[in-house]
DNA sequence: GGCATTAGAGAGTGTAACTCTCTAATATTG
DNA sequence: CAATATTAGAGAGTTACACTCTCTAATGCC
């Protein structure tokens, strides 16, 4: 038997089976303590009241909040990092690029860059000849090269550089995996703003999860091969 | 004017240039009431005491220290996760494999399979029939197979599941990396056990914050291209 | 009419990672 | 040799984060 589309998809934008909070933490799996403190904070919208104590939410309620958890638990952003996020998904005027730029300021590490330190300086020429030699068009002030340069510094710090042409390997390879990505996110005019931006912040947040992931599964198998079970 | 190489380095095992903690926190960059609260933690052993007010800290220690910040600033992990990872370093016991187990563990993230869900099955499912097809030897209750297992749950759940070819060509990426990095780990009598174990924790935590960083910014570059500049 | 449930706001809790304060002792300097 | 500065070590206090609890007034439902 076939639920009437009008049903379960029905009234204005994102209005779907409207209930009320209780049944909202069933279905998402988040208590109601929390889904009132995420209101209050400003990570989910209100719903729409209907009385002085009564209150409703919709399905897009529900995809918000299953983005907040998977950003949390998956991604382990901070709530904070997620609000910046969320302000960015829900501003219609900030375009595809502006919104992943969102994303990696709201991923990248709140480390302050250490100038002055040699091997900070050498870590981050290292970085700027890469990029230069790969033609990236990046930002300069991005989290993301921040990270780059203090992971290096800190191989150099340990005594065990990445050099030049390691270096250039792992980038071609971070480099094909965001070609696929980028290339695989929907086109404006078939997902809508909102299914573009929704698939944009999955992709960066999730699937950098499932690579991760899947590199230390694939050491531990390396590990076990090399050295044994001992 | 060279320093003698046996005052630079002289001493037992560790021993190096000897120095208050004031000295170790100008070197280091962790402020003195820091160093103080890890060796209460029992993050870093305890300096030489020559009275009952002084105590004198080696190269080991500041290595040791910077081994710290780097897990925490650039790895991202918390002191409870480096301790663990700093016991398994110390106990001479625990051989290479065991000891990348030990990171793995360290690493991994600390969350509940919320069985029971079907998207979770389904994303279960995958990551057993994906890890069997490969043969690749990991251990049931590996932490990064639980975070492969919720990531893909969650992809599923926003409605954009990571499908069989598209995962396994993740894995075949993810294998190459692992294969080189397990590869150019140094051998136990050229390095020493001090030696290899201190270049797999850094090649499991840095190398990773590498790859990450990079793929970022080659998002970044690929949005840049596709969506333009707004 | 009466009772369970709810929205909303404020205060309280637990954890992590420091940071401050204090004491006694030791090194340094005049 | 006495005054001052510095240090090790231990305990308590602080800050940030992410909830979680408590309370009140207002419904909805029987």
């Amino acid at each position: 038997m076939p639920v009437p589309a009008a049903q379960a998809r029905a009234g204005g934008p994102g209005r779907g089976v409207c209930v009320l909070m209780a049944e909202l933490s069933r279905r998402s799996g988040v208590p109601v303590a929390t889904i009132k403190f995420y209101l209050r904070d400003g990570l989910l919208p209100p719903g729409t009241a209907t009385a002085a104590t009564r209150a409703r939410y919709g399905d897009d309620h529900l995809r918000r909040l299953r983005l907040i958890r998977a950003l949390q638990e998956i991604g382990g952003l901070p709530l904070a990092a997620i609000r910046r996020i969320l302000t960015a998904v829900d501003d219609t005027s900030v375009g595809p690029h502006a919104l992943l730029g969102a994303v990696q300021y709201a991923l990248g590490p709140r480390l302050d860059p250490d100038a002055g330190d040699p091997d900070w300086q050498a870590a981050a020429a290292e970085v700027d000849s890469l990029l230069a030699g790969l033609g990236w068009r990046v930002t300069p002030g991005a989290p993301a090269r921040t990270l780059l340069t203090a992971a290096l510094a800190a191989l150099r710090r340990a005594g065990a550089p990445l050099a030049g042409p390691g270096l250039a390997e792992y980038a071609a390879t971070a480099g094909g995996l965001a070609e696929r990505e980028v290339a695989g996110l929907p086109d404006l005019p078939a997902a809508g703003r909102a299914g573009l931006v929704e698939a944009a912040v999955t992709g960066v947040v999730l699937y950098e999860q499932v690579l991760v992931a899947l590199r230390r599964l694939a050491q531990e198998d390396q590990s076990a091969r090399r050295f044994g079970g001992g």
